[in-house]
DNA sequence: AACAATCATCGCATATTTACGATATACGAT
DNA sequence: ATCGTATATCGTAAATATGCGATGATTGTT
């Protein structure tokens, strides 16, 4: 054991600046900001939630999904979107352990 | 009074949004997880910790610095950066309240 | 079968980011 | 004054991000 200090180690930093890069577009916080309010989501909605087209709205969409925060489930003509638990539970913890190893409140 | 729910302000997700931006990129994370450990560094020393070129170090800790996360204090011919204690609060404030929004562990 | 609606993807234009080497600036030392 | 060190900035190239309209694919409706 050569330190004794509360560590973030290299693969967490990297998985932060991942995360980190999906909620870099106010766009896209907005989007979870939403899929958390409502439980979930039909794309359409979304779309009709920014003033952006709606392939620039499924751009922002695939980013949320690539970096795991959100799920999109094909229902008919429709796809619903929702959060992915699992996602967000591991950014909240990330962002946390990150958080707490600066001094200070 | 028109909602109960714990709500992040709009104002509130552009700042997160551009926190997240300035989190973006892993050689950022570790300036600041560097600065964390050390109180404090010569920009000299943080070029030395990365395979990357001085100009680019520089770069970075001017985006970092944008983003009101660090300082550098001139000091003779080299700059000694740290954190901007006030930034980092508000960093974890925002990403907290943010997180906290969400259902779940 | 034809049509409308929903959504992802493609092609493209523009802007931003990332990286580097070269240069400029500032300072301390000789 | 000259030189070396440290650092910021400039110019530039390549990659990535952002946005849009057009197109495709799928499904539900008539």
């Amino acid at each position: 054991m050569r330190t004794m200090k509360p560590q973030v180690a290299e693969k967490e930093m990297d998985r932060l600046a991942d995360l980190a890069k999906a909620l870099s577009h106010p766009a896209r916080v907005k989007i979870l900001d939403i899929l958390n309010r409502r439980n979930a989501c039909i794309c359409n909605e979304l779309v009709d939630e920014f003033p952006l087209a709606q392939s620039t709205v499924s751009q922002h969409l695939k980013e949320l999904k690539r970096a795991g925060l959100i799920m999109g489930e094909i229902d008919g003509p429709r796809t619903c979107y929702c959060l992915n638990p699992d996602g967000i539970a591991e950014m909240k913890k990330i962002f946390h352990d990150f958080t707490q190893t600066f001094k200070g409140k």
